[in-house]
DNA sequence: CGCCCGATTTGTATCGATAAAAACTTGTAT
DNA sequence: ATACAAGTTTTTATCGATACAAATCGGGCG
């Protein structure tokens, strides 16, 4: 079943068949209708390698995330996919596993053209690996910006949104705010450190001083780490009011590890995320987050990406863009009272 | 940059240099060793495009769920990803919206031969539609059997889940045991209706009465609709002990409404949900649940798509098989006291 | 009536890899 | 030395669609 057999069926060439299927101007509106008609009595449909082998296009975005089954990657993925829909570009999503060779095996795979760009969610890459970058396929990156990297690029407010965080605990009446974060991993800026910076500003413009006692970190940024750091802060004896959490995902865990150890929220503690994920509508207490608005970071990088597609052989000297998101304090719960 | 550049700079004819990227035996290992260098040299990478049209085969399945971002799907997604890895297969994600359409666009997007074979979790489809999946490529289906359906096919073990479930209720004192489900819809086989079977079949073992006026039916599978239906479960007037709900999703909606209604769990009431999405480890209270296995049935599915790829041309008359995947009780705090 | 122009249709070459089979090597048995 | 088998490499054709360019068609106009 190929384009010829249409062609045969409808009595034209295979260009006019070609023509029809890619509404291309100049075919004669009956010559259409004929063709239409043969490609539905044949159940017809394209033989997309060998469309991309001739134009060099797959249609479709890679999506290179961390793990999909991480509530925040999941619900950006769903957004990712409905904004490149818009420009009828298919999303096939890789798993990284929060790995620096994850995150280079999902540039490979680019590489192999099985993908006309990627957005890829940016992790164990580091300032180091600006050269890996330097491919000739559209990238962008969702994450922390890599130092100088050659790649457009949509971020978080991270340390405006955590200084807002950090804040609205403040005004909520806390005065000893611990922070669950991944730790300091020497100078590498990341989510983690950024987040780290708007903590301590909020703490540093309200006259707090900064407890070390009260920085909690945990390795992975997943309900379990949150839950495991928060048990360990109720059983280390420091007196605390707040948390603020680097992630919702960590928060819910959280959340968990306080109710564990019997500490009321928000009476006792008052508690805020970052991402406002889907589930921190729903959790007991709910969550209070700032949220980033996804979809507008979706549209962005899809967007992105999609100008540079478009701009394939031409001019490619656009300037790297940079776009950061804007953020807004979603009070429930958790920080209620 | 082809094969053919490689095959230059090697100094040797394209298929040798095809040899050795698809590890063929009978090439001399000097020979191996110096395309090797040539390719790391010239940093080439096969056009899989081209690889693909030639082959007929494309290494990847597709998987067609309704939603990534809900929770259980993400996860059935990841597992799934994992099990594809181990036969080098790659996962394309569709997202079918939970609607026939959608269903249906995925089946159509396979016959581009975009992808080897398809993983499709349906919710829309219906025995009506059995003659769409008589296609020629390999499908699975992730749900519930569509009648005499052509295809492979994995199930969760529905009725006995839910009889469990509901048995634990009972088991732990419950006697007013609510149902929030997807409602009726005609004679219907899916997961709710098989749900709602193992539920009465646990109360008339027990020799309790099915209270209409305990089934509560929400029209999604999300925490929205657990929520809600929660709420007008508790407004309704009618006395309840114990709640069984559909998914983990829905009953961490349910959770929620509860507490927005100042019922407490589990001393007042009772709830467990299906399919243990890790979320319910660390909602407050924890949620017991019904373990289907996910893995066990990822795995499955997987390896029964596989065995169907490998016997592309040859003897493709294998009996359509059936699997049905196990199950335990998880018991947490949801149901505890 | 012949010419020209735009609209419409078609022929040809090609994208890059690999299947199939032929051709060439080398080693070994006769 | 000769033939043959096994190992190694190359030649040729092809997968199915589309870019490009050329051919054909159908009026309108001088």
């Amino acid at each position: 079943m190929t384009i010829q057999d249409v062609a045969r069926a409808a009595g034209v060439s295979a260009m006019t068949v070609s023509h029809v299927i890619n509404d291309h101007p100049h075919v004669k509106s009956e010559t259409r209708e004929r063709v239409l008609r043969a490609i539905a009595d044949l159940d017809y449909r394209v033989n997309v390698a060998a469309r991309n082998l001739r134009t060099g296009r797959t249609g479709t975005i890679g999506l290179a995330v961390p793990e999909v089954d991480r509530p925040y990657y999941g619900q950006l993925a769903a957004e990712i996919i409905i904004a490149a829909a818009r420009h009828n570009l298919k999303v096939a999503i890789e798993q990284t596993g929060a790995s620096r060779e994850g995150e280079l095996d999902a540039l490979a795979l680019s590489r192999n053209r099985l993908y006309d760009g990627l957005i890829l969610s940016t992790v164990g890459l580091g300032p180091a690996d600006t050269d890996l970058l330097k491919v000739d396929y559209p990238i962008v990156i969702l994450g922390e910006r890599i130092f100088d990297g050659p790649v457009d690029h949509v971020a978080m407010p991270n340390v405006e949104g955590a200084r807002a965080a950090t804040a609205h605990l403040i005004e909520r009446g806390c005065r000893r705010i611990a922070l669950i974060d991944g730790g300091a991993q020497g100078d590498e800026v990341n989510v983690s450190s950024l987040r780290y910076t708007g903590y301590r500003q909020a703490l540093e413009e309200a006259g707090l001083a900064l407890d070390p006692r009260l920085v909690a970190p945990t390795e992975q940024f997943t309900m379990a780490g949150g839950a495991t750091a928060a048990r360990r802060l109720a059983d280390g004896g420091a007196d605390f009011d707040g948390v603020f959490c680097v992630t919702d995902t960590v928060a819910i865990g959280v959340l968990r590890g306080l109710a564990d150890r019997g500490v009321r929220v928000p009476d006792q503690v008052k508690v805020i995320g970052f991402d406002n994920i889907a589930e921190g509508a729903y959790s007991v207490p709910s969550l209070s987050s700032i949220d980033p608005d996804h979809p507008l970071m979706a549209g962005t990088a899809v967007d992105l990406l999609v100008s540079r597609l478009a701009r394939k052989g031409k001019q490619k000297q656009v300037a790297v863009r940079e776009f950061v998101s804007r953020f807004s304090v979603v009070a429930r719960e958790s920080t209620g009272g």
